[in-house]
DNA sequence: ATAAAGTCTATAAAAAAGATAGGGTTTATA
DNA sequence: TATAAACCCTATCTTTTTTATAGACTTTAT
């Protein structure tokens, strides 16, 4: 399951998705909205700003807004971004890789190789569905 | 992620699986084979057999064993029964259903339509994905 | 100047995961 | 029939991760 911080970030790219024709939306705006944290919603559009998906004006008049077009932002990237890793194992993780300690030998395991298969399967449906799928329904 | 446990049952099953000309396998064996507790093993594969996929022995010269074909265990039915959800979110969830707080109308939500796609998607990868497709590698 | 709004870092609280403990029950076998 | 081996069951403790909060700082429009 997703994390908050993901669903969290997903609202908040929905939300700014939807209101691209104006300049900037608040956090307090989208916090309030979806009846969520201003503060812990605060560090998160952060890290999406750090991601380079969305700009930020600061100061009086300031707020946050959508930075790329809608269908370049897959799931991928934002699941990644706040939750990590998508494979299923750290020893088959193309991002996040870290041997199992209880297995004894990578090359011969099967749990890791049906996990690969499962990891570029899974990929293959989260680098596909994007923001722009979110907003078109 | 997958939790250690569902990690630690995959190796259980897969070494049950590899031993299936024996009679009964013992906890300890499958335990000290990957270098993990016996204890957490013991209360794994107590749900691993309440779920009926292993039988068991009692007694001195009991222990463990598989009661079903391997291709008949697929990978969603042991994370569903470790780990829970395979669903991204619960309020897509076809066994674990819950409502989202921060979702205003689930009719309307594009995020859970975009998420019951991703479900359907990924639920034909780990229910086509055995265990006899681990042992086979 | 002032107030509004994002930036940044640290810490606290809550929940979940991982691990351990120990007594109970069953069964083969000497 | 006593004993040791092995699974059965439940409770509790520890650690890690997640979620949430706090507060000081910087920038900017008016």
């Amino acid at each position: 399951m997703l994390s908050k911080k993901t669903k969290y970030a997903l609202h908040a790219l929905t939300y700014l998705g939807k209101h691209r024709e104006e300049k900037t939306v608040l956090i307090h705006d989208i916090a309030e909205e979806h009846g969520i944290s201003h503060k812990f919603l605060e560090n998160i559009l952060l890290e999406l700003k750090k991601a380079g998906m969305l700009g930020s004006k600061k100061g009086k008049g300031g707020g946050y807004y959508l930075i790329k077009d809608p269908k370049e932002i897959p799931l991928s990237k934002v699941i990644r971004l706040l939750d990590g890793p998508i494979a299923l194992l750290p020893c088959v993780s193309l991002n996040y890789y870290e041997p199992c300690s209880e297995c004894k030998d990578e090359a011969t395991c099967g749990i890791n190789k049906v996990m690969i298969q499962v990891r570029d399967e899974t990929l293959k449906i989260l680098e596909n569905k994007t923001l722009e799928d979110i907003l078109k329904t």
